[in-house]
RNA sequence: GGAGAGGUGGCAGAGUGGUCGAAUGUACCUGACUCGAAAUCAGGCGUAGGUGCAAGCCUACCGUGGGUUCGAAUCCCACCCUCUCCGCCA
């Protein structure tokens, strides 16, 4: 969420950026919710000082054993006026909240201006694609022959579910272990295990809700009509970031650098047709997710380093790759900079995202009343930054296709193979 | 699921309709005393929002949401959470 003061104040300005992002700011709808909130408020505040200062007139009166008859009748006279304002109020405030949770957040001036993923700018690039001396096949046709099982998945639960078993089901969960084992161990991150169901608001404090509902799953508890729904995870950053909602965090508690293992559930609304080959876009999948709690002024200097600890796991792979700072057309609803990693896909002869790391400024921290005490004493809203490190499943996808061999056989890269217990090779069974 | 107890400021803990945003203790900050520290003494010390150049003034907040009332931490209703015991259960 946007700071409303910047808006009351310099709003010519806050249009200017978000256009950068191709949103037009409504400015007159705000400049009309922000007249009709300031005399609403100011009125209704100003009758409640005149009520309080009466009722406590009448509460001296009586003590004394005095006749308040008078007082209370002006009092009386306030009465219609004061519950008008009192019952329109609230909606008010709601409509000017619901404005204001519909805008994402500003591009940070680094950021390259373009209207879509043509206008990303490459950062730099490591490794370099392999040469085949066979036709490459993609992963669904080198996965088949080791468990990788689309049929399965689709006949469970539809289309973009995958069912894994034997050797690439045990890939799938070496990837996890050893990207949380990197994170965790090298990279100075807490590890975390979390819920993957939530509340509504959770969803709020991160950027997911009130906008993007369709993109969730959710859930309803069994037996119990009236409970509100509940959501299924699309990222466990939701969970990880919001372990600190409501928080005044210590300054010598920052930088929180937490991590997780997870399932991501996503609807995938308006993707119908896009990558439904594969395991590229699922409605479920794995992800090691990073995210880092940061002071304002330590937040790009993190996202930086953040971006280096998700490279790091490609690195050891093998796996090339390169770095995309993301356009303001292209950023995600809560990110004030974005870093793509695109990893390299023989098959698709193309670089595809596996991880997205941003710095989210004060944006969710401000939904999520995340604050901190500032050398003054003072609360200050943190930081917020999160990364994958990395989507497991796209990994899965990236080491079947960079290393597979002509025999139809996958190596396993080196840093995976205690935890894969000693298995150098995938051979197909069939 | 059943029975009971409870949710008040960083913590502890009072407050049962009227100068209560909330006693008191403790922690913390500032000052005094001290060579320094401890102890002691004095003062300060919640959050969000509105308004104002500012000092300040004002509003809301005692688990959450409603209600009663001129006035609610206090009374009423619903819900949530925590703890204890029982049942069930991976």
């Amino acid at each position: 969420m946007l700071d409303v003061q910047l808006l009351r104040s310099q709003i010519e300005t806050v249009a200017a950026r978000l256009a950068s992002r191709g949103l037009t700011l409504d400015t007159s709808t705000f400049a009309a919710l922000e007249d009709g909130r300031k005399s609403l408020q100011t009125r209704t505040q100003e009758l409640q000082a005149k009520r309080n200062a009466l009722s406590k007139q009448i509460g001296m009166l009586k003590g004394k054993g005095e006749d308040a008859s008078a007082v209370l009748a002006d009092v009386a006279r306030l009465g219609d006026e004061l519950k008008a304002c009192e019952q329109a109020l609230p909606g008010l405030l709601e409509k000017m909240e619901a404005f204001l949770l519909g805008l994402p957040n500003l591009p940070h001036e680094s950021v390259p201006v373009g209207e879509d993923e043509s206008g990303n700018v490459e950062v730099r690039r490591w490794g370099s694609p392999g040469s085949f001396d066979f036709e490459v096949r993609d992963h669904v046709e080198i996965g088949a022959g080791l468990g990788l099982d689309f049929d399965t998945g689709a006949r469970l639960s539809g289309s973009r579910f995958t069912f894994m078993r034997g050797k690439v089901a045990r890939l799938h969960r070496a990837l996890a272990q050893f990207m949380l084992d990197l994170q965790t161990g090298e990279h100075g991150y807490t590890e975390c295990y979390t819920p993957y169901i939530v509340n509504r608001d959770i969803l709020v404090g991160t950027g997911q809700l009130p906008k993007f509902r369709d993109d969730m799953f959710w859930v309803l508890r069994g037996g119990d009509e009236q409970a509100g729904e509940q959501y299924l995870i699309s990222t466990s950053e939701i969970s990880l970031t919001n372990s600190v909602r409501d928080q005044v965090l210590p300054l010598d508690a920052l930088p929180v650098k937490l991590t997780a293992h997870s399932p991501c559930f996503r609807s995938e609304a308006g993707s119908a047709g896009r990558d439904t080959r594969g395991m590229i876009r699922q409605h479920q999948f794995d992800k090691v997710e990073m995210v880092q709690i940061v002071h304002p002024e330590k937040s790009y200097e993190a996202l930086e380093e953040m971006v280096g600890h998700a490279e790091t796991v490609l690195q050891r792979l093998g796996l090339p790759y390169r770095v995309v700072a993301l356009c303001t057309g292209d950023m995600g609803f809560s990110a004030a900079k974005t870093y793509d990693l695109e990893v390299w896909l023989p098959a698709q002869n193309t670089y595809r995202e596996i991880s997205s790391c941003s710095n989210c400024e004060a944006f969710q921290a401000r939904r999520m009343q995340a604050r901190f005490k500032n050398v003054n004493g003072k609360n200050e809203l943190v930081h917020t930054l999160n990364g994958s490190g990395l989507a497991v499943g796209r990994t899965l996808v990236a080491v079947l296709e960079n290393y597979q061999q002509a025999d139809g056989s996958v190596v396993i890269p080196k840093a995976l193979v205690p935890y894969m217990g000693g298995i150098e090779v995938l051979e197909p069974a069939l």
